[in-house]
RNA sequence: GGAGACGUGGCCGAGUGGCUUAAGGCGGCGGCUUGCUAAGCCGUUGUACGUUUAGGCGUACCGAAGGUUCGAAUCCUUCCGUCUCCGCCA
């Protein structure tokens, strides 16, 4: 959500970050509320303040005993009035905070303005190409022959895009998982957190699939919960409603969640294999951060995302996302791909996202600064550490044999055993 | 799922319709003292919104939302959460 008082003061430049987002808003008609809403106020409490007068004194009168029924009756028409007013700023309140949380977040001023993701650029390359000089396989064709998952099991239990993983790879998923919780936790100062895998509608609010996005979400309704899309949703969730103090800031949790996603609209698209799921396991990190340094934040959790994908010597690049490609709530955001040499294109395994204070005004999440001074919203951040299904088809076939097995880097070595990394 | 108890500031805790502007204490912050010294004394204390050149002023907030009343932390209704006991259960 976006600063109402940025809206009124800075209304042009705000105007113009959400044209650079390719939306529209229309800010004229919150402008109107909004000035509505602030003339109810100051009417209203007039009424509330001559209230608060006038019982005084009603009740200094039957202290001595007075009569003071001539007060009681000029006391009642106030209260009415009263009444009519706080349910007329309630109605215009709630009015303009569901077009407050339609607003997507303004984009970063070093973000690159751009209509859409052919114009995002390249910011890093990383890796060579693998090319054995034999004829290569794609991840479906060495999974089966391997027997690492079972898709029409997979869809037998629950339907097409829930994967079944078999034996070893069903243990490979599960390595893959801890080696990159160790990885954060060990080497970048990530602290584990285990969230739930479902949210209630406030903490979807919190992070913005909610309002917008409910239908990419599956839902419980019975229970009023929706099954999480990310471990975004309940880590970014564990200070809602808090006032942190800034020497605990910054705050890194890193989580391992299952992720729903409904995929809707996206029906016919990459329906092979693991390239699009509707659950799928993901290594999810989160920041809270001071203000001033979650910029800086940001390229070290782009470097933390990257640094799993060279450790397990895995061609990538990164791109930066322009404004027009840019997610609702992100200022800033960089895109991690990897290159599936069997497939022959890029996935994107990671999203590294800097909300700056968009999320943080939507949950009530601030800190108070060091040494006293106003209570202030601190800046969420989040990426992907990453996503499995995608990390895995690189995996496969970047390290397949010319007989169809597959060698798997050494560095998985004390989650596999070390036999247990060659695939046959 | 059944029965009961409870929900007040950063924390403890008083408060059953009106000098409550939420007592008192702890903690925090600022100052004083340095013959009460592992201390003592004084002052101060949250959040949001509105308004103001500024200092400030106003309004609201006692789990949440409604209601009764001239007036609600206090009375009524609904909801949420916590705890205890019972039932079920990995």
């Amino acid at each position: 959500m976006l600063d109402i008082q940025k809206i009124r003061e800075n209304t042009e430049s705000v105007r113009q970050g959400i044209q650079n987002k390719n939306m529209s808003i229309d800010f004229d008609a919150i402008l109107q509320l909004d000035q509505v809403r602030r003339d109810v106020i100051a009417e209203v409490e007039v009424l509330k303040h001559d209230r608060n007068v006038v019982s005084k004194d009603v009740a200094v009168r039957k202290k001595n005993k007075e009569d003071a029924s001539d007060l009681i009756i000029k006391t009642r028409d106030i209260g009415q009035r009263i009444k009519t007013l706080d349910d007329k700023q309630r109605a215009i309140e709630a009015d303009l905070n569901k077009l407050m949380l339609e607003i997507p977040n303004i984009p970063h001023a070093s973000t690159p303005i751009g209509k859409d993701a052919s114009e995002n650029p390249v910011v890093k390359e990383w890796g060579s190409r693998f090319s054995p000089g034999f004829d290569l396989k794609t991840h479906l064709e060495l999974g089966e022959s391997l027997g690492l998952f079972d898709f029409p099991r997979g869809t037998k239990i629950a339907g097409p895009g829930f994967p079944l993983y078999t034996g070893k790879g069903a243990k490979l998923e599960r390595a893959l998982i801890n080696f990159m919780l160790d990885f954060h936790i060990d080497q970048h100062g990530y602290t584990e957190v285990l969230p739930p895998v479902v949210s209630n509608a406030k903490s979807m609010t919190t992070t913005s699939q909610l309002p917008k996005f409910e239908d990419d979400m599956y839902k419980i309704p019975q229970d009023e919960l929706y099954l999480i899309p990310t471990a975004e949703v309940p880590v970014t969730n564990i200070h809602q409603g808090e006032i942190l103090a800034a020497q605990d800031l910054p705050i890194r949790y890193c989580a391992y969640s299952s992720c729903f996603r409904r995929e809707a609209g996206s029906y016919g698209k990459d329906t092979r294999g693991f390239l699009r799921l509707h659950q799928f396991n993901k290594v999810e990190m989160v920041k809270f951060t001071h203000p001033d340094n979650s910029y800086a934040e940001l390229e070290a959790l782009r470097g933390n995302a990257e640094a799993i994908l060279e450790a397990l010597g895995l061609e990538y690049r990164t791109i930066e996302l322009v404004t027009g490609d840019l997610s609702f709530a992100a200022a800033k955001c960089y895109d991690l791909e990897l290159w599936a040499p069997g497939e022959e294109r890029w996935l994107e395994v990671s999203s590294c996202s800097n909300f700056e204070d968009f999320q943080a005004r939507r949950g009530a999440i601030r800190f108070k600064p060091e040494g006293g001074g106003k209570v202030q919203l601190l800046h969420t951040l989040n990426g992907s550490g990453v996503a499995t299904p995608r990390l895995l088809v690189a995996l496969l076939e970047t390290y397949q044999q010319e007989d169809g097995s597959v060698m798997l880097p050494e560095i998985l070595a004390p989650y596999m055993g070390s036999a247990g990394l060659h695939l046959t």
